[in-house]
DNA sequence: GCAAATTAATGATTTATTCAAG
DNA sequence: CTTGAATAAATCATTAATTTGC
């Protein structure tokens, strides 16, 4: 806690004298603008002209902007990271014998969320795995047009190498659909319990309780 | 339980068919389970098990899985976004007189963000901020480009070395060469004229904002 | 009670970003 | 600088609720 935060609190009201900077509107609206420009770690100068610029819309300091920037790209790189994960499941683990750790690891299993019963807040499992820098080695798809009668463009585009979608025809013939069979969880019985409500624990793809089911 | 009616009418009657998918209280009541617990981009694998499973209760395709999931992830972040906003709203409605923003900007949210740092992810506010012709400050190759000394090691060293953050008793005298001059042909593609959501248009590096008070 | 008109939900499309690679 | 992949945001469009009048 920095204790030289003179915190201007703009405006009247008691405004919680925060020890952060608390960036307002216009300042984060003209910081992604930057950003979106292609500035990812400014210099001093820069530092300094943004800072100039944005301290007319609230207090700000120049290591408020470099923070910003460095944390803004940090972010947008774990984002990523855990996306180009996600997708590697999506490519890989086609032959699951094991789906994700029995525990919340993180590695294989990105699905899992700490807390559950959550509608706000949707934080990254901000897994630590490190993979090789091309994992996104695209299969290169053709881009075919899509007229107006698509049966789902974004879906059909996000999974067309993987032949997941047929959509049309409402023959999901998809390759190995394996799934219908039993797939996971055959024992139970808790997939037809939805006679109503109650909708407990759905757990589709691994049988396993995990180790922390509350 | 009213009568969820499939859209499967189809056979003789030239029933326009449902053209969109209409889902059983089962079907959602599952889907939310399934989003509870943490699923947010089920896989194509996991598609195709959720929908198959839930073929059972009624006409149901991947896509539809696919869309269920993308729509619901984006509401519910809209509607956590909204009542930030309005938890905001309620506690800063203040209407600070400081900093009257020197442009016509039409900026009338509230003035403060949550953004708690953690948790929270950057809101994309999708600002739509007009610049001039390429002002890339740097291109997007900062792998290569380490030219200021900000980074190398945390804000400490950066400000203590240059003073450029310190904002008030920093002295602005880096002058580390920006090589950011590297500007390269205009593409003004993307630059549209806004026409009433005029944001301040501020070029830090090409010499001041058309409406700056410097 | 039913049906047309209006409104609210929400499924489906389109568009705009991001980062990475060539 | 361009292309590719993959969302998420924004938007469009259609269905269900509901309101209203008979």
């Amino acid at each position: 806690m920095e204790g030289d935060n003179n915190v201007v609190m703009d405006g009247a009201s008691e405004a919680p004298v925060s020890s952060r900077w608390n960036p307002t509107k216009e300042q984060i609206s003209m910081l992604e603008s930057l950003y979106r420009q292609g500035i990812r770690t400014p210099s001093a100068e820069q530092i300094q002209q943004i800072t100039s610029r944005l301290r007319v819309y609230g207090h700000i300091e120049g290591k408020n902007v470099f923070y910003w920037f460095q944390n803004h790209k940090a972010r947008q790189r774990q984002k990523q990271k855990q996306e180009s994960m996600d997708y590697i499941n999506r490519y890989f683990h086609t032959t699951p014998p094991l789906f994700p750790p029995p525990c919340p690891n993180v590695l294989g299993g990105p699905y899992y969320l700490p807390h559950n019963d959550v509608g706000f807040y949707p934080q990254y499992q901000h897994s630590k795995v490190l993979l090789p820098s091309g994992i996104r080695g695209r299969p290169r798809t053709e881009k075919l047009e899509k007229p107006r009668a698509l049966d789902g463009a974004a879906y059909n585009s996000a999974h067309q190498g993987y032949g997941i979608l047929q959509g049309k025809t409402g023959k999901p013939s998809i390759g190995s659909s394996a799934e219908n069979s039993t797939t996971t969880t055959p024992s139970s019985s808790e997939i037809e319990e939805g006679s109503g409500n109650y909708q407990p624990f759905f757990d589709f793809f691994s049988g396993q309780g995990s180790c922390e089911s509350d």
